[in-house]
DNA sequence: ATTATGAATGAATGCTTATTCATTTAATTG
DNA sequence: CAATTAAATGAATAAGCATTCATTCATAAT
């Protein structure tokens, strides 16, 4: 037996309980005072423990940014699936379901936007920051392309390029994200929802009972 | 007279010269490193020049960040502007220009892009930061908005909300710039363009004829 | 109850970095 | 050609920070 698999249940339970616990720690923090300015001592603060208890549970505060991108990460495309998951099984419905996800209350909540926003801020340099984010969109336009290839099927639709399509829409997403960070409150997750769904009805007339 | 009016040209160009250069030393290290690892002995070592130059020009590293802030939105709004006046007076002209000028080369080059991002990472946490990056949006949205009016009266379009719109075409606008960033040099300058320009032609079908 | 093991602490360490300022170099003036 | 003033240098300073690790605390095993 490896040392590892000697660990009882509960123990090993706390492990992962306290990284869980130091990583919102660190999206407080970086919501807080930015990437920049965040320090170790923030973090563990943040989490009511010891200077020292980062580096026991992650080694490095590298490591720690790293698990916390990915933490939103996985908290993102979980967000979306779920949507789809609990959507009827009809192209427009979904398309609708999957970009109003982007606009909940968990994923588009100003703290975990202010954290997207400080690692994108850093992706160009930082390798595996730019990595996790590009497997972000990856994933998400693989389903989008699924979903708006059905719906062009199904509509009359001539003049639509999937890809161009696809790509406008994930930006325009991402800017709408930006739009709620940046703007003082008066732009919000609903006014974002909106916005994208008059993009919708522009591109897809004939579903636009779907978009309302 | 003051010491200041005394200056002599010749030193008093200096002064600006030597702003310039380090501001744009400042560009290329945070494009390089990004912002949280960006030291003033980077930035004065870009710049061929001594540790303690920016002290010097500057005063402080916040200062000489927010005056690269700021450098980089006067860039990006003249070149709009210029975009505009040099377009025959024609709204869907207008509009294709003014939203093809954010994929020139000098304003959409990966380092600008690096630096903006850079600082919208950090622009929840730092005001002065927050506000520029604020100031940057609302002058363009006056101008699109304006622009947009007119091309409506112009044409038949019925179901455009105007201020929806704007926000949607500028997060398209931003987004795109941020798949420029991310994604490993696959989509380029061109490319988000094209992509804008086939969201213009959706929404203003009868006027595609500007948008190709 | 005693021992063994894992978890957490926090003071100490050593490195990095912004800023200062006495000194040097260059330009301008009379 | 001095004398004056501005610009630039770079070594020294001091503050901040991530990381380490000897020690303490808590839990589980025997």
């Amino acid at each position: 037996m490896t040392p590892t698999s000697n660990l009882q249940p509960k123990r090993r339970a706390a492990k992962v309980i306290r990284r869980r616990q130091l990583i919102e720690a660190a999206i407080k923090s970086i919501a807080k005072r930015g990437l920049g300015d965040t320090t170790m001592a923030h973090v563990s603060q943040a989490a009511g423990l010891s200077q020292g208890i980062v580096n026991l549970h992650f080694d490095s505060k590298d490591n720690l940014l790293n698990e916390t991108l990915n933490y939103i990460r996985h908290e993102y495309e979980e967000n979306w699936r779920n949507a789809i998951e609990n959507t009827p099984d009809d192209p427009a419905q979904q398309l609708a379901a999957l970009l109003r996800s982007d606009y909940n209350k968990k994923v588009a909540d100003i703290q975990k936007l202010a954290v997207w926003f400080a690692f994108w801020g850093e992706a160009k340099s930082r390798p595996t920051y730019k990595k996790i984010c590009q497997e972000r969109v990856t994933d998400y336009s693989q389903s989008l392309t699924k979903i708006i290839d059905q719906l062009i099927n199904e509509g009359e639709y001539k003049n639509i390029k999937t890809p161009q399509l696809v790509e406008g829409i994930i930006a325009m997403a991402d800017g709408l994200w930006l739009n709620i960070l940046i703007s003082d409150q008066s732009f919000r997750r609903q006014n974002a929802e909106a916005v994208m769904m008059q993009y919708l009805c522009h591109v897809f007339p004939d579903h636009q009972a779907a978009f309302d």
